[in-house]
DNA sequence: ATGGTTTTTACTGCGTC
DNA sequence: GACGCGGTAAAAACCAT
């Protein structure tokens, strides 16, 4: 065998190689032919005959820890319930259960049972010890409320209550209410999550005055540096058009002419709530279906003479952007 | 506080059912 | 004549300065 016969025999063993490494990782070990095992615990892939680590340094999805029985797992484990905002201790405090069972669901003695009543009383002073944390409680069940009138979905509460939070850590609250800035913060919290209510809903709801929540809403903005962009028109298609009835072809051609629009800048510095009632208007003479300009007035809070102003605008902005 | 802009209120006229 | 619609003027509300 000469010099350049040897070296492409072995070039043909090399590639030989290879392609059986790609299919190693089902099946079988290059040195010895063995079967290969994947020992995830420590993210290698090892041949269990020769013990060739054809494999290694992957991701190790397991825990770093070991436990030898039940007991050490729980200890050691570090998962549990998630975290959450909506409860002012985001939830991760202890809470006693009010049913006078034990784990099993037997009925506890009347000793144990009173002695359980003073720990519930202690548990719940700790849980909600300082001004802070009381304050905190008591907002985030307004905000939950309010959050619920208004038909608002979790993510936003969640929201809401990070902003409150915010409020509550920076100083904000003193010579405001409770009441205010959790209203601020839900008001602040919709309209970022893009299901925006006009403040006029928002104050339905409270128990806040709209001066003071639109006041409050401006401070906390301000201070806590939020960006909230200026309401789509967009979002309150779909809940006026159902409000209404309306089809989903109205509901699209509503979407249309806001699109328009706002490509010819007709909307800045007019009212959302205003241009999205007219284009819902519009757009239910566009598909034959009747609604007068009074019922979309009434449910989107808005006057006649606005929905008549916005729509002729509207219908000159598309024949404008056709043409 | 002020001035400019937008929205609302109140009223009127027109056409249709 | 009631209703839906359009328009107008003045008042009110809103916003930035």
């Amino acid at each position: 065998m000469s010099d350049t016969n040897v070296r492409r025999f072995q070039r043909a063993r090399d590639e030989e190689e290879q392609e059986e490494d790609e299919q190693s990782e089902t099946l079988v070990c290059p040195e010895c032919g063995g079967s290969v095992a994947t020992d995830t615990e420590h993210g290698e892939t090892v041949c269990e005959d020769c013990g060739l680590v054809i494999e290694e340094g992957e991701i190790d999805r397991g825990p770093e820890w070991r436990a030898f029985d039940a007991a050490e797992k729980d200890e050691k484990s570090r998962v549990g319930a998630p975290t959450t905002n909506m409860m002012h201790d985001k939830g991760l405090s202890t809470n006693i259960g009010w049913q006078d069972k034990d784990a099993y669901g037997n009925q506890l003695s009347n000793r144990q049972r009173q002695k359980m009543q003073r720990l519930r009383t202690w548990n719940e002073r700790f849980r909600t010890r300082d001004s802070k944390e009381r304050n905190l409680k008591q907002a985030l069940g307004e905000i939950d409320r309010m959050a619920s009138a208004l038909g608002l979905p979790d993510n936003v509460r969640e929201t809401s209550s990070v902003i409150y939070r915010r409020a509550l850590d920076e100083n904000l609250l003193p010579g405001r209410s409770i009441e205010g800035v959790a209203t601020a913060s839900l008001y602040a919290a919709a309209r970022q999550a893009g299901t925006p209510r006009s403040l006029d809903e928002i104050t339905q709801v409270s128990r806040v005055e709209k001066d003071e929540i639109a006041r409050t809403y401006r401070y906390v903005v301000r201070e806590l540096g939020l960006e909230v962009a200026p309401a789509d028109p967009e979002s309150y298609v779909p809940r006026f058009a159902s409000d209404l009835d309306l089809s989903d072809e109205a509901e699209r051609r509503a979407r249309q002419l806001l699109k328009s629009a706002k490509e010819q800048g007709i909307h800045s510095g007019k009212s959302p709530v205003g241009l999205a009632a007219a284009a819902v208007y519009a757009a239910s003479l566009l598909t034959n279906e009747k609604v007068t300009q009074s019922d979309v007035s009434e449910v989107a809070n808005i006057s006649e003479v606005t929905i008549r102003n916005r729509y002729h605008e509207l219908l000159e902005a598309e024949d404008g952007i056709t043409t």
